[in-house]
DNA sequence: TGTACATCAGTGAACGCGCGTTCACTGATGTAC
DNA sequence: TGTACATCAGTGAACGCGCGTTCACTGATGTAC
């Protein structure tokens, strides 16, 4: 069955793309080795020419969703430290789209207790990807020293994943819906005047 | 063997107590029937007396840990609506000890990704440990109208359980204690002068 | 009060399944000559 | 340019383990007489 360098390159780069968004829909234990190959018509044997085991994979996983965090994220046609890019991001953020599409939800608030209970590499790598997304959050909030500039963002980003988290939990999809637009109003009226 | 009605009651008891604890530690998945039971000095056949299968073990043992979050976490000596009330609620929910501890650590935090994929008994569950938790801060945030109110402490709850469940991701302590603090004082600070 | 009996909590072996990992193998790729 | 050969991605059977669940059983409890 040999295959060109390239077309391994690439089947390889397609299982951590599938990781990515399998581990996002529905956790690093439910997933399975097997199950991931066989989504991509192949078998499960041919995993371990890729990686050296499953956790692998899940670190490498997490940090290819976390690596386009700031190119995917950040908002077009928008000047940094505005009311505008403020909005925009917010309301990607907390849209009801991102919530139910494992490909485009954010990694964290889809996976905030399982990286809790990761290895360390993989915490490494989540720890890595919060700091991105702080960085990311800092250019939207308003202008003014570093330091305070560091500690609203990281204070806006708990805030974003521990809403988009909570509203993937509740089964009642009219309830969720709210609690993303009651938060995003929160946040949208608590800088409306500082910019 | 036998046992009186009480004992059996109280062995119960004991599984749901031990479960919270093991569930909040290491997530529903990471914590097995026989593991639990053998827990207890008990043998894991015993366990389909009392429980139809697990899954009702894991709504019952979320059950418990939201049945008490009022009386358990609210500050004791304290009026409602008062910066004392809240200065000691948010210290108290973001405390390195709480995080670190899984009895006292809240649930909501330790397990937000597995109650998104739960069954919809555990979702229920959770829906509702959210709703009882902001009621609780509902008591600590400003004296206002009753929407308002609920949508400050709406926001307020996200913002503690996302900061508690990154809290808990990053191996790094020096980095998650900070990150405790920083959000504790970011929400004091824009308390300070609302009361 | 004492004895026979039903109940049922707890035991521990067994079953079946999922899953991570290994391994001998196949056959296309691409290099050496 | 053509041929022999090494490489190695991918195959699929097999292994071992963990775990949820079942079941025939044991024996203490407590009730009926």
């Amino acid at each position: 069955m040999g295959t060109s360098a390239e077309a391994a390159a690439e089947t390889r780069r397609n299982i951590v793309k599938m990781a990515a968004v399998e581990f996002k829909a529905r956790g690093f234990r439910n997933v399975g080795v097997a199950d991931l190959l066989s989504q991509l018509g192949l078998t499960h044997g041919g995993f371990y020419r890729h990686f050296e085991n499953k956790d692998q994979l899940v670190a490498e996983a997490c940090k290819s969703v976390f690596d386009n965090i700031m190119t995917s994220r950040w908002p077009k046609n928008c000047d940094a430290h505005t009311k505008d890019a403020m909005s925009q991001i917010v309301t990607r953020y907390l849209s009801a789209k991102d919530r139910d599409n494992p490909t485009d939800s954010c990694g964290l608030a889809s996976l905030v207790s399982d990286f809790a209970r990761a290895s360390d590499d993989t915490r490494i790598v989540a720890t890595e990807g919060f700091r991105k997304f702080v960085a990311l959050l800092e250019k939207a909030v308003p202008l003014n020293d570093a330091k305070t500039m560091n500690e609203e963002a990281t204070n806006l980003a708990c805030l974003l994943i521990g809403t988009m988290s909570m509203a993937k939990v509740f089964s009642d999809r009219k309830m969720s819906n709210n609690l993303l637009s009651t938060v995003k109003s929160q946040i949208l009226t608590s800088y409306e005047d500082r910019y």
